[in-house]
DNA sequence: ACCTGAACACCGTTCAAGT
DNA sequence: ACCTGAACACCGTTCAAGT
């Protein structure tokens, strides 16, 4: 900015690691190997460094678990549409969201996801919602209410990652009717709708 | 069975100690301590014993955990009451599955609920479905519909148990309006009502 | 048979150096 | 300033002994 020479400055800066590429790394890892291989020293390695560089970057291992949870719920809220009937558009950034929480590889990693995902991409939702005539109360429920049910479906719709097995003894039961893709789609389709027809009537009735 | 000895056998047991002690041993330390506490070493150093008991009688880490859960659970199915309307009762089983998945102290341990909690404290509600009218199919996704929902919304609601802090960078917004516990109360009985209601327009419809 | 001490192969994290 | 080797205090898990 404020440097007036345009000459290539030969910095030669000590490392070609920025916080970006360690959480492109990390990310890369999770995806080879699990998030049980996700280890601040295996990371390290990976990049060709000693783990000291990670930690002045990247702070803590917590830390870069929150980054990597980050980067792979992307920033890309689902999408802000010209002018669609409310109730239509929360249908479809609830799938949406499904679909991206779909994409984060072990389960554990979404108990990360609460508080600023739910800032972060719920915002066309509820622009969508107040414009229809929500208060911001009413407005917040609603995307609560979807966000919560999307997380939730998504939790337990996903197998859980580490390794398996469960040892130990007898589990008891036998749930015979596995739930397949098709089962699940169309479960989160229903929730949906209940929800959205809800919070329909809802409005309708007084509230809004 | 087949003994017909009834003097008491002095068998001198090498420990006293069996895998339901183990598991008591080992929620009694994670309330104490948290989830990040409980670590095969730690409770056997509890329990006085070195880690291999430990591995003889539960397995395994992975399946300590699953028996703290199942234990935290409890096998206390809500209730089954003699003569109920199913939306009601079906409401009050979703109430009762949040209270109980709330005495979860991690919201990590949450994950590993899925299959086998479902087989084992939804039989009431699937039972009164049936009881009902709903047939099979429909029973097993009204549960669904419901278990997921709790599951999901105490997941959410829950804070994070691992220290805290997210350490790092600048976390963006700030999502200012904190949800306390009446409003995490009204929006769990917003959900669940919306839910049954979808639930009993599908059944007069025609499915059932 | 069932326990223990000791070990193996890892962790997260931080130190006193090095350049 | 920013890196490294080395260390500290842990892990999960299993081994060859002991009784």
């Amino acid at each position: 900015m404020s440097s007036r020479c345009n000459l290539p400055r030969v910095t030669s800066r000590p490392l070609v690691l920025d916080r970006d590429e360690i959480v492109d790394a990390a990310v890369a890892l999770l995806r080879d190997e699990g998030l049980d291989a996700v280890s601040m020293r295996r990371l390290a390695a990976r990049l060709g460094v000693s783990p000291i560089p990670l930690y002045s970057r990247v702070g803590n291992k917590e830390a870069l678990l929150d980054r990597i949870t980050e980067r792979l719920l992307g920033h890309a809220a689902p999408d802000p549409p010209p002018a669609v009937a409310w109730d239509d558009y929360a249908a479809t950034w609830a799938h949406a969201l499904r679909r991206q929480l779909r994409e984060i590889p072990d389960t554990r990693l979404l108990m990360r996801t609460r508080r600023w995902a739910m800032v972060e991409s719920t915002r066309p939702l509820y622009r969508v919602l107040r414009a229809a005539g929500f208060d911001d109360g009413h407005a917040v429920r609603a995307c609560r209410l979807l966000m919560w049910a999307a997380v939730g479906f998504v939790a337990n719709e996903t197998g859980v990652a580490g390794a398996g097995g469960g040892g130990g003894g007898p589990v008891a039961g036998g749930d015979p009717s596995g739930v397949d893709q098709t089962d699940a789609d169309a479960l989160f389709d229903l929730q949906v709708r209940y929800l959205v027809e809800g919070l329909v009537r809802d409005q309708a009735g007084g509230g809004g």
